[in-house]
DNA sequence: CATGAATGAGCCTTCATTCAT
DNA sequence: GATGAATGAAGGCTCATTCAT
């Protein structure tokens, strides 16, 4: 029972960082099981496909972001819950796996792109990003504001290693904040 | 002759849309025939192995920026320098298929990764960057500096098809100029 | 214990009808044991291989053939008694499910072929079919006179549904003591 | 050239040889290409799929069927008409390899039931034996005049190999005659 | 009586690649 | 310049079976 449990969350530990590092198509099952120590058939009784794994790691991101849209449908449009809102993305990419399977999400872009569960998580993303945007604003305004959202993510992908992970998250957070104010 | 730099011509171009629509790895070779109407054996004529196709695009994208690179090294580091830089990056976007090279190369990060070509492009992108910071900025600021860039390409896959390409291409001009002056 | 004796039957029967419907190596163990909603490994508490299963059914005919041929062997070689083995056949064939399992035959021949019971069953049937002939009768009325119990099994799958069943067994009837008639 | 129709022609032949003996789920691509001495892959370039190499087999017997149909639809409806489509579907079934075809349809059946090409030769072979039978006909005649069809077939698998092929066929004539013969 | 977890073997299929013609 | 035929390796998946609990 712990053991299922156990097996289940290895599996897809290690399909996370394999499938990010060198890309769903290019894992096979086989790599997954050696790296586990069990044979592909088991991999077979924890999950119906190799598409079923991805997409349980598609779910985990998937809910987090519902949550996220889900508070800030019951707040008012202003700057303040904006900045709120960046700040709670911020939380969660920072917390968890998040970051890493958002990584694997830009990474298999092509991969995932019929995938189901990424269709509802792109749309969700897109009502967040239309969180940012007053209906009416200049198209530049508009890139601007959703680019705050980016800056959470680039600062972990354009800011290297020798810079330690909280100086880029306030990094982020600052660039975020400032793209905000127009 | 112009017959045969036709076909590697057709070939480039039909890999390059089926590499970016579908990825990389899941283009097939038998795919690319097809399309061309040839016989996959037919695509070994033109081409050593299927990496080489791969090559023989990211090439034409690392000469763009190897030269804008060359230029930049010959001029003063002013902030006028940055923004002519800017514009010349976005200049080379809009022109050829750079764009779709670009998004080809996003799509597909971890089945390039290892790519020798792949390599020395990111080594140069790197540099151009460099470019955009003075030694001793805050990380904040490399950060902002970096996004400049970034914003070029923002401008294209954030702002769906319904804006026309020029006012995208402005948009991301525009915050790109924001986020260069602080 | 009732208990027991519910599961083995109702697995029998469940394999029965996939397995006619299917095709023995095209249902699996876990299909038949979804239809009965228990796990695989449940079905080996009941029998030791999917062999066993076909087994079990396979016997239950063969002990039907072998109580009529018993029987034939204690009558004299007359007209009369074919006739009457013509009619018990026919009255097997009509109670419980034998005439679904001859079907099962039919259909899963290769299946069966190397099988232990089976072979044993072809056996009886050909002594039963001798019974039919007449030592030194010319080919064409051994054939007539073996297709006789042809006649009982084309009855059920030459006429179908619109004709009712007791019907089609009086027709089968029919036919057969029309072949034996020479 | 002369290799291409003799390497699918022997794929054919080795394969309706192997799923008649063993059964078609039974036999495995793997055993066509050892027996062949070639690769697995090698009979993907001649067939698309397993199925296909079914269908390739399938579609010769059909179109002896379809022929025949052709043939009886032009004729008055006699018993003379009726006798000559029983000699020629004898023919038919000791020129050729289609002996073996039929009895690797009755020993598949299950496998095939959803196979389209099945589904076809299933209704021509209705039609053929429709034409056997007048409108209106009791139940026993339907029966008794269908099953002249099935004496050509009975005829090579009742008798046994002692019986030389010569007088299985005339055997099977003749009963087939016999109850065309009311 | 039955389940949960796992295995080893095998299946069909596809792929990049080669080479004689 | 290109094709037809083939290969070796691998991939995702399913199956019958086992065994500790």
């Amino acid at each position: 029972m712990r053991d299922q449990a156990d097996t289940r969350t290895r599996i897809q530990e290690i399909a996370l960082t394999l499938f990010t590092e060198q890309g769903y198509e290019a894992t096979s099952l086989r790599e997954i099981a050696e790296a586990l120590g069990v044979t592909k058939a088991a991999l077979y009784y924890h999950f119906r496909t190799k598409d079923d794994i991805v997409a349980s790691l598609a779910e985990k991101r998937l809910h987090a972001v519902e949550e996220l849209l889900a508070w800030a449908e019951k707040q008012p449009r202003t700057e303040e819950t904006r900045r709120e809102l960046i700040r709670r993305y911020a939380d969660d990419l920072y917390s968890g796996r998040h970051r890493e399977i958002m990584r694997f999400f830009e990474r298999n872009q092509t991969a995932l792109k019929h995938h189901p569960v990424m269709g509802k998580t792109r749309e969700r993303m897109f009502e967040l990003i239309t969180f940012m945007v007053e209906p009416g604003d200049p198209v530049a305004t508009r890139l601007r504001n959703s680019m705050a959202v980016l800056a959470l993510h680039a600062a972990s992908f354009i800011l290297d290693e020798e810079v330690p992970e909280e100086e880029r998250r306030a990094a982020g957070l600052e660039v975020a904040f400032d793209l905000l104010r127009r």
